[in-house]
DNA sequence: ATTGGGATCGTCT
DNA sequence: GACGATCCCAATA
């Protein structure tokens, strides 16, 4: 298992996002696969970054391979990792993964045992990401907290050849950019997780 | 299988 | 003061 490095994701959200279906996403014990994503960028109208820097989406316009986790509904927190260079309001959203260890802590933070992390939402909760997180640098092993692995790894299984292509999801703007990516559906976020 | 409404609060106008 | 890059449940067919 590599981390991914800080220049796999200096580059531009829509060219970073479906190379990281199929990268593996690590919070403390709870490692899922990345199986849709979606990208965001500054001339984009569905983006938090399209008006330009505010105190929520600051951490947009900084450095690549930070977290950018922001706070919606009043009850759920989304993941994203800031692309290209300083300045650019990139990110790709993180919207699944399947579960791969940690499966236990999943299902106790989610408080059921399917649909683990199958949603943007849902991931976030069974992987315990919060605000606490925004602004995490995951490419220097050394500004992790408390020892706490938290990043993206490359275990050797290439993204996807042909990843299926949609426009995203849930905005009101940019509808029809088709910015989204997704691998084959695993098994474990849909149906049964503790088996 | 699909649809519709309610929950809930940080962020921005 | 309004509205989300959402989720869950209940009610339909």
């Amino acid at each position: 298992m590599q981390r991914l490095p800080r220049e796999f994701f200096g580059r531009n959200a829509p060219i970073v996002a479906p190379l990281l279906l199929n990268k593996v996403l690590v919070v403390g014990q709870s490692a899922g696969r990345i199986t849709e994503v979606e990208a965001y960028t500054q001339d984009d109208p569905a983006s938090h970054s399209f008006k330009g820097v505010t105190r929520r989406n600051a951490v947009m316009f900084g450095r690549a391979g930070h977290l950018y986790v922001y706070f919606t509904y009043g009850m759920h927190h989304c993941a994203n990792v800031v692309t290209g260079v300083v300045d650019d309001g990139q990110a790709v959203l993180i919207r699944a993964v399947d579960p791969m260890s940690g499966v236990a802590a999943m299902v106790q933070r989610r408080g059921r045992s399917n649909h683990l992390s199958d949603g943007p939402g849902k991931l976030t909760q069974a992987f315990a990401i919060d605000l606490t997180l925004n602004g995490l640098d995951i490419c220097d092993e050394a500004a992790l907290p408390d020892d706490t692995t938290v990043g993206i790894f490359d275990d050797g299984l290439p993204p996807p050849d042909q990843p299926q292509v949609t426009p995203r999801i849930g905005i009101r703007a940019g509808v029809d950019t088709p910015w989204r990516w997704m691998a084959a559906a695993g098994i474990t976020c849909r149906g049964r997780a503790d088996t």
